[in-house]
DNA sequence: CGGAATGATTTTGA
DNA sequence: TCAAAATCATTCCG
């Protein structure tokens, strides 16, 4: 470490004169003059190196201040700058000004629909959890299940603005950072504001690109979570008993034509204590589950339209009742419309 | 445990 | 835009 210098030192106290040690290294034979001419000019910047390397620095910091005191110093750094602008920069103004990111746009939107960005709405996670419990009077289970939801969000969230601030504060440290280098060297090198101020524009872009990966993966964690905990297939369960009968009472007692109406979905919906949707839900599937395989069903047919039967008879002899099912059984008949555009279950995935 | 049953969601088609 | 059809995810049951 410590050698190098020295050993400069100690040739050129010997005497720089004649460069020892060239010479022997560069004999081409011939020794032309041209060879001779190179020689002289190698030696010659050699020397002067080891001047420079000679020198204190105090000495090299003179000289420099000298240059930059020089009358015609801001003339000549003008007119490289403007060199350099006409030059290297003008091959990226194309690509200046872009428009913002489309797609950093819906990630944006997407972060701020789902409360992940955007304006803290109950100051951590409890808060959250509290809210949702105390929102939810009704459904127990459900405010449970989205209080657990609503945590992992906010951990989700604060995750994502700690990163988020993290980034902000290098890009900041960072550009500040190149900043003053670049307003340093600008002493010695033509360095405009205006490019100074094109490279902090750079650096934010480069930043920001990373910020949309962080954005990006919140999301798809966003996503994740959602299908985990909002998908209500996860949490099924199957009606009780009686709501089976009630429904499948109706379905088999209109077989002709299991489309109940809005008004009979509210009430089956009521009298089974479930929602209309899912009332919607079971008849949807029991149609096609039904017409994709009426053998299947034909037992179960056959006891509701018995059952119905009997109800029927009970009511009218009671004499309150005139709701008499309009068409009792006579399951697989050809004449129901729901059944006719059957779409035929396809071959089992065989491609040739 | 494996597969049938079943409620919910997604895709498709008129 | 709605219902059919396909598919998914869970529960039930032998």
């Amino acid at each position: 470490m410590d050698e190098q210098p020295r050993l400069m030192h100690s040739h050129t106290g010997v005497g720089m004169a004649g460069h020892p040690g060239l010479p022997q290294h560069m004999q081409e034979g011939t020794g032309g003059t041209d060879g001779d001419g190179r020689k002289q000019d190698i030696g010659d910047i050699l020397q002067q190196i080891m001047t420079i390397t000679d020198q204190s620095l105090d000495e090299a910091q003179a000289r420099k201040h000298a240059l930059n005191c020089h009358r015609m110093k801001p003339a000549l750094f003008n007119v490289l700058c403007e060199i350099k602008e006409k030059t290297v920069l003008s091959i990226r103004g194309a690509q200046e000004e872009e428009p913002p990111d489309p797609q950093l746009m819906r990630l944006d939107n997407m972060l701020l629909a789902e409360g992940v960005s955007g304006p803290e709405k109950g100051g951590g996670s409890a808060a959250a959890a509290a809210a949702a419990a105390a929102s939810g009077g009704a459904g127990a289970d459900n405010s449970a299940e989205h209080s657990d939801y609503r945590a992992k969000l906010s951990q989700i969230r604060q995750i994502y603005h700690t990163e988020l601030e993290k980034y902000e504060q290098a890009c900041n440290e960072f550009t500040t950072h190149v900043m003053n280098l670049l307003r340093e060297q600008s002493r010695t090198r033509p360095i405009s504001p205006k490019e100074i101020e094109r490279m902090v524009s750079i650096i934010h872009r480069k930043f920001s690109a990373i910020q949309m990966q962080l954005k990006q993966s919140t999301c798809e964690a966003v996503m994740i979570l959602r299908s985990r905990f909002l998908d209500a297939r996860r949490k099924r369960r199957n009606f009780n008993k009686q709501a089976t009968e009630i429904l499948n009472e109706y379905f088999y007692s209109h077989l002709s034509n299991p489309y109940p109406s809005e008004e009979a979905k509210e009430e089956l919906a009521k009298k089974c204590a479930i929602t209309v949707a899912q009332v919607s839900n079971w008849f949807g599937n029991k149609r096609i589950r039904y017409k994709k395989n009426i053998g299947k069903f034909q037992e179960e047919a056959n006891m509701y339209a018995a059952r119905t039967a009997v109800n029927a008879a009970n009511a009218s002899s009671h004499g309150s009742q005139a709701n008499s099912p309009s068409t009792p059984n006579s399951a697989g008949e050809t004449g129901s419309p729901w059944l006719c555009s059957i779409r035929q279950p396809e071959p089992r995935a065989k491609s040739p």
